[in-house]
RNA sequence: GGAGAGGUGGCCGAGUGGCCUAAGGCGCAGCACUGGAAAUGCUGUGUGCUCCUAAAGGGCACCGUGGGUUCAAAUCCCACCCUCUCCGCCA
């Protein structure tokens, strides 16, 4: 959520934030409107409020002394029919106050280029080349196929399409993945782990920004009026929700999860393999940072990320999203994207963000800076999303007798097994 | 699912209609004491909104949430939510 204030002094300068994402911008007109509106009435009402405590205060010490207040008493009561009267009036606004705030993205940072969709994105930098091969490639799905280490036609049965269900050393990989990763967030990068719930409420949902506009991307459990978590950046950094920070910034979490996805919208969309999914495990990082420091820590976070791609010695480039790529809640995004070879493209792997005060502002997490309780600044990014990852494992390090070989640091995870073969 | 207890400031905790402008304690900050610290003492310490060009300062709201009664509600009434304990079921 935006600060109203912001709004109210720089109203130029958000308007042209949401033009360059290519957002609407009638909300700003309603909210300007509507907070004219709600000042004018509160100025009214606290002045009829504030004589009602006086008068009903001397009501008191009248009363004390045995003299007869029923005139004034009767006049405090047409006071408070009107105070009631007005009160009404700036709830109905707070309310279409709030749910239009609600619906305002956050502002793009000036660093960033301006475009309207992914093609104005920019290739901040590359790692790596790509791997050759003396055959032509194959996809995941005809590796993973003919070493039997996925069942999709299984899975379909036992749930639906879109769930991925992983069998023997394929399900080890997984595991083992999710340890690699988790690991060196913790020891090399000072993350501290959680193991958080994958459902989460809808305060959790609102504070960090799905809710209200992507309801629809969600598994909602309606019985309990419960959401699937899309990720774990949701639980992680509501771990601090309605919290004033007493200790230190910055603070690291990292933690693995499942993640449920809807993915409304794109029935049909590469529906064969890993590439998009409603089910996918993700090893995620969340960051609570001071204001200054957030940009810095941004970073920080895209390296950390990198690290695990270079571990594993992928091909990956980082992208800087455009202003018309940026995700809802976020100011400034880079996407990292690994190159995949049997699908000839890049697969996004992780988006790490920094979201300033906005999903601050919803979920109310402070620090105390100088006595004081400031917002806090939010980051996330993924560390990475296993199932893109696994992709690009299958099909970068598979050779020409359909074996894939295991990359060196992920061996010692897979209790040793140094190549995925046919048995 | 059944029964009971409880939700008050950063934290603990008192408070059953009007000096509650929320006692007391812990924590935190400043000062004093000290060679320095601890201990001790003193002082100060909530959040949001709003008025004011700004500062200074003023006002309003907030004791789980939402309603209600009243001139006046942390306190009385109604509904709901959450947490804890015990019982039942259960990995």
């Amino acid at each position: 959520m935006l600060d109203i204030k912001r709004i109210r002094e720089n109203e130029k300068e958000v308007r042209q934030g949401l033009k360059n994402r290519g957002a609407d911008t009638t909300a700003i007109d309603k909210v300007t409107s509507l907070d004219k509106d709600r000042r004018k009435l509160l100025t009214d009402v606290e002045a009829l409020k504030n004589r009602r405590n006086v008068v009903s205060k001397e009501i008191g010490v009248l009363k004390k002394k045995g003299e007869n207040t029923d005139t004034i008493q009767a006049e405090m009561r047409d006071l408070g029919n009107k105070i009631t009267a007005i009160d009404v009036q700036v709830r109905e606004i707070d309310v279409q106050l709030d749910a239009q705030m609600l619906l305002i993205p956050n502002i793009p940072h000036s660093s960033i280029p301006v475009g309207p969709d992914k093609f104005s994105n920019k290739v901040v930098r590359e790692f790596g080349k790509p791997a050759t091969f003396n055959f032509k490639p194959k996809t995941h799905v005809e590796i993973g196929d003919n070493l039997g280490i996925f069942d999709f036609d299984r899975a379909t049965k036992m749930t639906g399409a879109g769930f991925p269900l992983f069998v023997g050393t394929g399900a080890r990989l997984q595991r083992a993945l999710i340890s690699f990763m988790l690991d060196m967030h913790v020891k090399e990068h000072g993350y501290k782990e959680l193991w958080p719930p994958a459902v989460c409420n809808s305060a959790s949902m609102r504070g960090t920004g799905q809710l209200p506009k992507m309801a629809e991307d969600m598994y909602h459990v309606t019985l309990d009026d419960l959401w699937l978590i899309p990720t774990a950046e949701v639980p992680v950094t509501n771990y601090y929700r309605d919290e004033i920070l007493d200790k230190p910034l910055p603070i690291y979490l990292t933690a693995y999860t499942s993640c449920f996805r809807r993915e409304a919208g794109s029935a049909g969309k590469e529906t064969r393999g890993l590439i998009r999914v409603h089910q996918f495990d993700k090893v995620e990082m969340v960051k609570f940072v001071e204001p200054e420091t957030s940009y810095d820590e941004l970073e920080l976070l895209v390296s950390n990320a990198e690290d695990v791609l270079k571990r594993l010695g992928l091909h990956y480039r980082v992208l800087m999203l455009c202003s018309g790529d940026i995700s809802f809640s976020a100011a400034k995004c880079y996407d990292i994207e690994l190159w995949a070879p049997g699908q000839n493209d890049w697969l996004e792997v992780s988006s790490c963000s920094n979201f300033e005060d906005f999903q601050a502002r919803r979920a109310n997490i402070k620090y105390r800076k100088d006595g004081k309780a400031r917002l806090v600044h939010t980051l996330n990014g993924s560390g990475v999303a296993l199932a893109r990852l696994v992709v690009a494992i299958l099909e970068n390090y598979q050779q020409a007798d359909g074996s894939v070989v295991i990359p060196e640091a992920l061996v010692p995870y897979m209790g040793g097994i140094t190549k995925l073969e046919k048995t």
